[in-house]
DNA sequence: CGCTTGCGGAGGAAG
DNA sequence: TCCGCAAGCG
């Protein structure tokens, strides 16, 4: 009873309680309000872009826990991303000042691995068992195919990777995926494979982490009814982005044939679904209703974001898909602008339009953070950053490599789990010839026949052949005893360094002792490797100042369910680049959509994909609806495309927007002429139309040289440098920006080579 | 062992 | 066109 003693603190606590009530309730709509009011059963919430879902949400569970409808450990919150989790938890604690502890809050694997980790044994896991991320399932997967001479060709690891997932995501094992044709049979049987070496390495993968959790609740009664009896109330946020198991589990946890069901508050919006793709499964919302009666979808339909005209435009775009649940969204703002189109003639062109009204935009008085590039594929970015950074406006691309994701990241990781728990093979194959000391495939394949043999782990086969002491025949052909025994030693010696260590010191002291440091000191570009190493120092730091259980293992599990940030931000000002799925859930003053051609957005795949173009086009209401004040659709006739120029037709969603909410602009003129046809003749084309703002030219020579000085000033293309390893050379062409920028620069004697201006000391001659 | 070369493929991506 | 991966050479 936490709350109630926080309130019993004070004298007149009736009155403290309904301030706070008053505080809480207040500003939300009747929708709003009845969705956080709702009484204990089960509700579908169906939140409109921009509707206020997070705070009705996170308010519904104060209001839960402020009322005394339930206590923080009745309820269990479950979000798609550690992001969304953080959020949540945050806004609790800013609304009410108790412990949140009790409560789960989490994303599905997060939750998962915390029970799975709770009753490991009942769940047939080892205590410290390993969670794979897709690359590594995907190295598993090749070793399997590998060792059972598996031809890669008629087994694409990718696809094989992907039946398995699938198979998981609809609650399979591999006894039991259908297999009618031969092709399935196979596949399936790679999953039994896959499956054994799971079992016998004790690593466990996303899907599996549902799977694992769903059977150890079904299997164990007494389990399930623990869990039953404590969550009460079951919170689920971005319900129309839940797979089919999350379901099944969600349903199971719930108990929704059982007497004394949880309530499920699934708070969702079918137009938003655009994860089909990744297993997610719409029908959920529908079966959500029916498996659990609910007779009223609570609708969210006013939107705090945008103006009318974005709004009516994103309305009328998404009401051409069948099916939907249906839904308005209006405002209480004015109609604002009109939708902007721009029909540009390249590529090219359409990129520098976008950076003209961006220079626009800026001089009025707009921050460059408030606006988003957004794209349907991450080829597309390229053009518009090259575009960008001629004009030298700054810009930031969301997406790519994440931080847990960098080979010098997972090799540390590798050597920090050799240390806690050596038996784990997959650990030891990535770092036994990292930093290199001569451990070849062929040593490898014997230590692996020896494992095999013996029924061991590869570190035990490792130990054993360096117990056979004195010169044995193992040591007679090559070095190679000598390097493992090395191997060994190294590990052996690591686990006795860092024994007692708090765990950053652990990190730092991996780090020097396998080498790794010392490996990118020497590597010509391991400066940022060697920099995400320090970093990940930090992150250990920070990880024991958060985290309630500061241990290696927690420290692993959260490395692998925690991607981290895509980059290391540059917090300067900077527009924003992202693909239409990456800025889901984002907003921003002025929004571009660039690239609305047939085939691009919608993506031509799409085509043959089952509802395929409903999918595109929620993809569209997506982005449509980030835009708070200005939006922008623009489409090139012609665009370079896979080395090739392709002419393309304008997307169907532009069409698909009423001509009165819209606003055409022209490359020549920024009249409206709406009324005139789409495609110019080709006389036209073959002439393209520049805009006279900014300079388009592709190749480094004719670049604005007062762009790259804006960047680093001092420095120019055809700028004679000198650099301290290389010698004398000439800047001939740049990318990037702020701390990111690289530049190219012939050397006189030592060649041609990019080189990060951060960390490359050049010296201008 | 590590780098270079050549070929093929090319969509979106949390955990 | 560009990138990433697989085979091949020094």
């Amino acid at each position: 009873m936490i709350f109630l003693f926080h309130a019993g603190c004070c004298a007149g606590n009736s009155n403290i309680a309904s301030i706070h009530m008053t505080s809480l309730l207040s500003g939300l709509n009747p929708e709003q309000l009845e969705a956080v009011t709702w009484p204990h059963h089960s509700a579908l919430v169906l939140a409109g872009a921009g509707s206020g879902k997070t705070r009705v949400l996170t308010t519904r569970i104060a209001h839960l826990l402020q009322t005394g409808q339930a206590h923080p450990q009745n309820i269990l919150a479950v979000t798609f991303t550690n992001k969304a989790a953080r959020e949540m938890i945050t806004r609790i604690a800013a609304m009410l000042p108790i412990n949140i502890r009790g409560m789960w809050i989490g994303t599905f694997h997060g939750l998962c691995n915390r029970m799975l980790r709770m009753h490991a044994e009942d769940a047939g896991l080892p205590q410290a068992f390993q969670i794979l991320d897709m690359a590594d399932q995907l190295a598993v997967i090749r070793r399997m195919l590998k060792e059972r001479s598996l031809d890669e060709k008629s087994f694409p690891p990718r696809q094989v990777q992907w039946f398995i997932n699938s198979a998981k995501e609809e609650g399979l094992r591999a006894s039991r995926v259908e297999t009618q044709d031969s092709y399935r049979r196979k596949l399936a049987e790679c999953y039994q494979i896959y499956e054994g070496i799971c079992t016998r390495e004790g690593i466990v993968d996303f899907a599996e982490l549902l799977l694992r959790s769903y059977e150890l609740l079904s299997r164990n009664e007494l389990l399930r009814d623990h869990y039953r009896a404590r969550f009460n109330h079951i919170l689920v946020d971005e319900f129309q982005d839940t797979n089919r198991l999350q379901y099944k589990w969600l349903k199971l946890l719930a108990g929704a044939d059982s007497p004394q069901r949880a309530a499920i508050f699934a708070v969702g919006d079918d137009d938003q679904s655009i994860y089909a793709f990744r297993g997610a499964h719409v029908g959920n919302m529908k079966d959500l209703e029916r498996d659990f009666a609910i007779s009223k979808v609570i609708k969210l339909e006013q939107n705090y974001r945008s103006h009318g005209n974005i709004l009516d435009a994103a309305n009328i775009l998404i009401s051409h898909n069948n099916g939907r649940l249906g839904k308005n969204l209006w405002t209480a703002e004015g109609h604002g602008e009109p939708v902007r189109v721009y029909h540009a003639i390249t590529d090219i062109e359409e990129a520098a339009f976008i950076v003209d009204e961006i220079k626009a935009l800026q001089a009025d008085g707009l921050a460059l953070s408030n606006i988003a590039l957004l794209y349907r594929s991450n080829a597309q970015s390229r053009i518009l950053e090259h575009s960008l950074f001629n004009a030298s406006i700054a810009y930031r691309v969301y997406g790519g490599m994440r931080f847990f994701d960098r080979q010098e990241i997972k090799y540390a990781l590798a050597y920090l789990r050799m240390i806690a728990f050596p038996d784990d093979d997959h650990a030891l194959l990535r770092i036994i010839n990292f930093p290199a000391r001569g451990i070849g495939a062929r040593t490898l394949e014997q230590l692996q026949e020896e494992a095999g043999a013996a029924g061991s782990s590869l570190w035990q086969a490792a130990l054993k052949r360096c117990d056979g002491a004195g010169d044995t025949a193992a040591r007679r052909a090559n070095a190679s005893g000598k390097s493992v025994a090395g191997f060994v030693h190294l590990i052996q010696t690591m686990q006795q360094a860092c024994a007692g260590l708090s765990l950053p010191e652990i990190v730092h002291h991996v780090g020097e002792m396998s080498g790794l440091m010392a490996h990118y000191q020497a590597e010509r570009e391991g400066a940022e490797r060697l920099e995400n190493l320090k970093e990940l120092i930090n992150a250990a730091t920070s990880f024991v100042h958060e985290s309630e259980d500061d241990s290696l293992l927690a420290f692993l599990s959260h490395a692998s369910l925690e991607g981290g940030e895509h980059q290391a931000g540059s917090y300067q000002d900077a527009v924003q680049l992202m693909t239409v799925h990456a800025a889901k859930g984002l907003e921003f003053h002025s929004v571009f959509i660039s690239g609305l051609e047939e085939g691009l957005f919608p993506h031509e795949n799409s085509r043959h994909e089952a509802n395929g173009l409903e999918e595109e086009r929620r993809l569209m209401y997506v982005a449509m609806t980030r835009a708070q004040r200005r939006l922008y659709l623009s489409h090139a006739q012609s665009r370079m495309l896979h080395g090739q120029t392709r002419v393309n037709v304008p997307s169907r969603f532009v069409e698909e927007i009423p001509g009165d909410l819209l606003k055409r602009l022209r490359p020549d003129s920024r009249a409206d002429i709406g009324s005139q046809p789409f495609f110019m003749s080709p006389a036209d084309d073959a002439r393209p139309v520049r805009r006279a703002a900014g300079s388009t030219a592709s190749n480094a020579s004719s670049r604005s040289v007062a762009a790259m000085a804006a960047h680093a000033p001092g420095l120019r293309i055809g700028q004679q440098v000198s650099h301290t390893k290389f010698g004398p050379g000439t800047i001939i062409d740049y990318e990037g920006s702020g701390a990111d920028m690289r530049v190219q620069v012939c050397f006189s004697h030592a060649g041609t080579k990019w080189l990060s201006l951060a960390y490359a000391k050049l010296t201008p001659l």
